[in-house]
DNA sequence: CTTGTTGCAAAAACTTTGCACTGTT
DNA sequence: AACAGTGCAAAGTTTTTGCAACAAG
C-alpha cells in the first residue's frame, strides 16, 4: 500500500468532490496511507487522538462514512461483525481482488482468485448481485508471536 | 430444512447438553426449524412474542448464544455487520458447504462448491484458519417482487 | 427440592443527529 | 464573507449483566 502516492490521491479525490481538507481529514487519511491492514473506528480515533486531543467521534464516523461512500476507503464487517476501515488498493490495481486477512493484526493480502470465475453450478433461478470471499489467518509476523484470536 | 426432523433433534441436543426445555426454548427451536433462512434476534423476537407477549429481549440474546454455541443455530454476520441466525444444516448434510442468500427474504440455498478445494495459489507463509465464501442475490420468487435491497 | 431460566431494569458499547461555533476556501 | 466541518451533548440501537422470582427436572 504506497504511502506518499495514496496520501496524495486521497487528498486529491477530497477537493476535487468540493470537500475541504481540514487538518482531521489530512490525518485521517495520513492515517490509512500509512498502514496496509484494517481498522476500527476506535483504533482510528485513538491514533486521530495523538495528533488532536479534542477529536470527537462523531468526527470520525462521519469522515469514515464520507470516505468511504467517496470510495476512499472500503468498509467491511469481519466475521465477528465488527466494523472495520481499510484504504482501498489503488485505482490502477483496482481490478476485482479478494484478501488474506490476518486475525491478528489485521493486515491484509490480496489474492487474484476469484471463486466466481468457475462453473460454480448454482441454481439457474439465482440472480446474484454479489459475493463475499475472505481467508483468515496468520501472517508471518503474528503467527510467531501471537495468541491465537477466535475467528468468530 | 426438514421441520420435524429438526425439531426433535433439538430438542434432544438440548437436553443432552442437560439445558432444560422451556417453552420459550420450545418456541425457538420451533421458529428456526420452521424457517429455511435467517433471522435476526429482533426477528426472533417478534416471532416468540406472538406467543408470550411477556419475553424479553435479554431471553432472546441468551438463547440465540447458547443455541449457537452448542452448534443448533449457525450465526452469521451480513455484509452490512447485521447479526442473523439460522437452524443448522442437519448433521446429516453436514459436510463442508456454503451458502446463496437472497437479499430479501434471506432464506438460503447450500452450494457444494469451495474456493479453498482449489490451487489459490496463496503466500506460503500465511497460515489459514478459516474462510468465508458466501453468493448473495434474489430467489426466484423474490426477483418478481422485490425491490431491490442494497447490499452492504 | 435444587438449580437452571426468566423478566425486569439498568448499563455498556456503538453509531447517529441537532445545534452553535470554528476554520477553509 | 459564505458555508462546510467540528465538537459537544444527547439520543437511538443493539447487546450484555445483576438480581430476585419462577419453573423444570
Amino acid at each position: 500500500m504506497g504511502t506518499p502516492k495514496q496520501f496524495n490521491q486521497m487528498l486529491e479525490k477530497l477537493t476535487q468532490n468540493g470537500l475541504r481538507v481540514t487538518e482531521q481529514r489530512r490525518t485521517l487519511v495520513r492515517i490509512f496511507s500509512d498502514y496496509e491492514g484494517y481498522l476500527s473506528p476506535r483504533d482510528v480515533y485513538n491514533k486521530m487522538a495523538k495528533h488532536y486531543p479534542g477529536v470527537s467521534f462523531d468526527t470520525v464516523y462521519r469522515n469514515l462514512r464520507l470516505l468511504s461512500d467517496m470510495g476512499l476507503l472500503e468498509q467491511l464487517y469481519f466475521m465477528d461483525g465488527r466494523s472495520k476501515f481499510k484504504g482501498c488498493c489503488l485505482p490502477n490495481d483496482h481490478h476485482h481482488h479478494h484478501h488474506l486477512i490476518c486475525l491478528h493484526c489485521e493486515k491484509t493480502v490480496p489474492v487474484d482468485f476469484c471463486p466466481m470465475e468457475y462453473d460454480l453450478d448454482l441454481p439457474q433461478n439465482f440472480q446474484i448481485v454479489n459475493h463475499r470471499f475472505e481467508i483468515y489467518g496468520l501472517c508471518e509476523q503474528c503467527q510467531h508471536q501471537a495468541p491465537i484470536t477466535k475467528t468468530s
